[in-house]
DNA sequence: CGGCAAATTGAAAAGACTCAAAGTAAGTGG
DNA sequence: CCACTTACTTTGAGTCTTTTCAATTTGCCG
């Protein structure tokens, strides 16, 4: 069986032969945001001088305050970033799926690991060791850019989280996030969308900064407003974006209680 | 008169005669993280390439959402990067004082600015335009280095600031932040320190996530348990930095209210 | 159908926010 | 030196949001 991937026979001089577990990383590696666009003779380095490791789901990968030794590359599944608070409480900070490239924070700046890192499914991650990855920046220079544009959007995106946090409330977050999943997975029409979560209440509390019975009640909230409509608990039927978005945005979010004159973006349901 | 910072002599061949202001924004490239170790003549090209601007407190550097088209230095004076809500709340992300890279983010991810900059004190930055930063970094790798790391240490700030808003109380915000003020300047002596708070309420809480009130409650109620003593409202005295740590980092913080079961950490005070 | 996990809802309480009032401190001008 | 201003801080009281605990309800799978 030939595989239409393979852009070198399997049959040719003993160099080029290519397992099919290393096909794989290989081409995890061309998705990432880091190595995509480095030559594959380079890719090829870094995975003979890297290892494989499988974790399940509720796996750590590692722990914040560990010393970090290696970049991490995920190959297969998805895992949540996270800060933990002594009683077990947690903070998601991102979520990483095929093609992220976690603990860079560390290698860079010398540390330890600023966050945990656990297994939202069984997953696999290529593990370079600190210093390979060092020795390959230096002499690819396309790859430190790779690694300062991804920390930057990683900044970025930090800063979101950090806004959202501080200046919005629970409603809000809510909204927010369904139309940031909606736009990442949402069968998508003029102005509505619709998406199947895959996150359960919980879950999103995390993420939120919330809890499971806030979150609950919110949805219930923007569903009485007339922003969403659920079919079951888990598909979102968001009619119009735009209106969401409005009120996500918003200052004072009252969703639909006595009318106040001061609430200008009050929306009520007879 | 003879200054001792200049190396060159003023009356030298005409290469090297610096002016005064020069030689400033010069010593300011080399106190950063991003520029320190960098030749210096590689130093005076961006500084030659290079604009200086001048805010006064209060003054905008610039605005999220504004087309990010330099990188700044703070060669002189305090600001504030915030994140702005519509009805002028702010969430300070940081604090930039001398020596500060601003808006690395937007230059390497080339997007927008992804926080509003307004100066605390009245200062002096130098604005690189990103295309002769881009440029400097290609010349020399070392530079783009420096900024990886650089965003690397902003990153793991940030995820310390959203754990922080996510799951602690505005109590422990508060001790958290005199314990980081502590070390930084205060004077310390084994277990105990003592500071004086260079911000009044209002900019705490900003920077907190809290409002002017709630912090100075905090502060009341830290006093009232004992974690610390005011002299006026700017000068702070921790007895025991420990126990301080304890509480800002404890889960549950209940300082002084009925004595409750689950608080192992519970503080009282006769 | 029973059993289990997730989701929802209610009620009470805690924490945080807001507005208003009063207290404090430093500086200004008489 | 004292009254007066101004800016900042503290405190109280009421309200809103969020959390927490408890009780159901829902949906799913064996």
């Amino acid at each position: 069986m030939t595989n239409n991937n393979l852009a070198i026979s399997e049959t040719s001089a003993p160099l080029l032969v290519l397992s099919r577990g290393k096909l794989d990383r290989l081409s995890a590696l061309r998705s990432t945001d880091v190595f995509g666009g480095i030559p594959d003779n380079v890719l090829l380095s870094a995975i003979d001088s890297s290892t494989t490791r499988r974790v399940n789901r509720g796996e750590i990968l590692y722990s914040e305050h560990d010393e970090a030794s290696a970049l991490y590359v995920v190959s297969r599944g998805r895992l949540r970033s996270v800060r933990l608070s002594r009683n077990g409480k947690e903070q998601v900070l991102s979520t990483e799926a095929t093609g992220s490239v976690l603990a860079a924070v560390a290698i860079f700046d010398g540390g330890k690991f600023h966050s945990t890192v656990i297994a939202d499914t069984a997953s696999e991650v290529l593990v370079i060791a600190k210093r390979n990855m060092l020795d390959l920046c230096r002499r690819y220079p396309e790859l430190l850019w790779n690694v300062s544009r991804m920390l930057a959007l990683k900044l970025r995106h930090s800063a979101e989280v950090i806004e959202t946090l501080s200046l919005r409330q629970v409603d809000q977050r809510v909204a927010q996030y369904l139309l940031t999943v909606c736009e990442q997975r949402g069968s998508v029409n003029e102005t509505s969308c619709q998406v199947e979560l895959t996150m359960n209440r919980s879950e999103i509390a995390c993420r939120l900064g919330s809890t499971r019975e806030v979150v609950s009640r919110a949805f219930s909230q923007l569903e009485r407003a007339g922003l969403i409509k659920m079919e079951g608990s888990r598909l979102v039927m968001i009619p119009d974006r735009g209106l969401l978005r409005t009120f996500a945005g918003s200052d004072s979010a009252t969703l639909f209680h006595r009318d106040k004159r001061h609430s200008g973006l009050a929306v009520s349901r007879g």
